[in-house]
DNA sequence: TAGATTGTTAATCGATTAACAATC
DNA sequence: TAGATTGTTAATCGATTAACAATC
């Protein structure tokens, strides 16, 4: 009965779910597929086709609910219950995205953060309690730690990811431009890189530039 | 004569062109599909799939020359030459990316920060230079600037953006969650969320665990 | 009722995987 | 020569766009 959901609707109906959250915050209460799609940037038909995957979502002829949708949304994909977090490597990239703060508003509580610099644990200040490398697979378990944010050096990327699967991990948000290696299929990883970024962004501008002198 | 190139494609040839860049510095001279495929997280199929898109790459039987398709990848999606940038929102998290440095490693020189915030840009120390928000047209276009990474708070993001485009600015990696909105097709846009990537990983969870007991 | 809007099917488009000849 | 490897065509698979009936 369950539909599978292809991977690029799950992340445009994510994102459909913060924007049903500024919206709600707003004091809007309903929203068309034109209005969601323009804030996402992708087409209305998009957007219908996209929550129809869903489920029972709207209802024929009459607009979105923004808060019975983002409701909804939330129980499909289980993003309203708050999780719990941690992070590896608080060097000033992890020390930055802690006190980025958005988290603790969009159902993410960082529980822990891990580092394998002794003297840097005992140094930094943060609201996040610290904990030694060794101690990540005893920690995310006992804390029931469910995803967790890479920003280790990318040397150090694998041996952390392993410690945090030992400990149980769920879901990886990985910094470094390593890409990370296991053997279990109930284990997500995505990648977040931002030189491979600069670096599309630089390949887009060189093939459109070449295109543009190619038509003229 | 020139193919269109599919956008993951790019990508993944962007994420091979660093993979190279590693294998390089570790002296390693020829590399196989099946082990650049196994780095970057895909299949030999695909790596080799992508690549002939770019043209003659490799030679048929033989392997390929690491060195040699860097340069030849670098010339195709113009890699190469070193390209200037700027930050715009020096707070933590800009400041964070800046101290990061793998920028200069790969090809990318941090020529400016941008902040509305006067009192900030008095009191940061840095290596790069800084200047007040408004004159981000001025020096994106005196300077040459051409990519810029956005780390303002959400409600500037639109007007940042503006000033970048008025200075002729040709990529920008967008940090906020807001989509910026732009009437130029020579201008493209990447955008980092972390808190959409980490729904994005409990949506995959929760489906992956619903499918579970699905086929208990 | 008329205009606007959703949900869903059908049609198009694009990307990935498989297979294999050509080459080292 | 034999085994390994690339480049590219063909086949499959998946995603997006378009269209339209159903409904408000």
């Amino acid at each position: 009965m369950i539909k599978t959901v292809p991977k690029p609707t799950i992340v445009r109906i994510c994102h459909i779910y913060r924007v049903l959250g500024e919206l709600e915050n707003d004091g809007v209460k309903t929203a068309t597929s034109g209005v969601l799609g323009d804030r996402i940037g992708v087409s209305a038909h998009s957007v219908r086709k996209d929550l129809s995957l869903l489920g029972e979502t709207g209802t024929n002829g009459a607009r979105y609910n923004v808060s019975r949708l983002r409701v909804l949304i939330g129980e499909k994909l289980g993003l309203n219950a708050v999780k719990k977090a941690c992070i590896v490597g608080v060097g000033r990239l992890g020390q930055a995205i802690i006190d980025y703060g958005q988290f603790a508003l969009n159902g993410y509580e960082i529980v822990a953060g891990f580092d394998s610099s002794v003297n840097r644990l005992e140094t930094i200040k943060t609201q996040v309690k610290l904990y030694p490398a060794y101690q990540i697979p005893e920690i995310v378990k006992s804390e029931g730690i469910e995803l967790a944010i890479l920003t280790v050096p990318s040397e150090s990327a694998q041996l952390s990811a392993d410690r945090l699967v030992e400990g149980g991990i769920k879901g990886i948000v990985n910094f470094t431009p390593t890409v990370i290696k296991f053997n279990k299929d109930d284990l997500f990883v995505v990648q977040i890189d931002v030189v491979r970024e600069m670096h599309v962004l630089s390949a887009l501008i060189s093939l459109s530039s070449k295109a543009g002198e190619e038509s003229q």
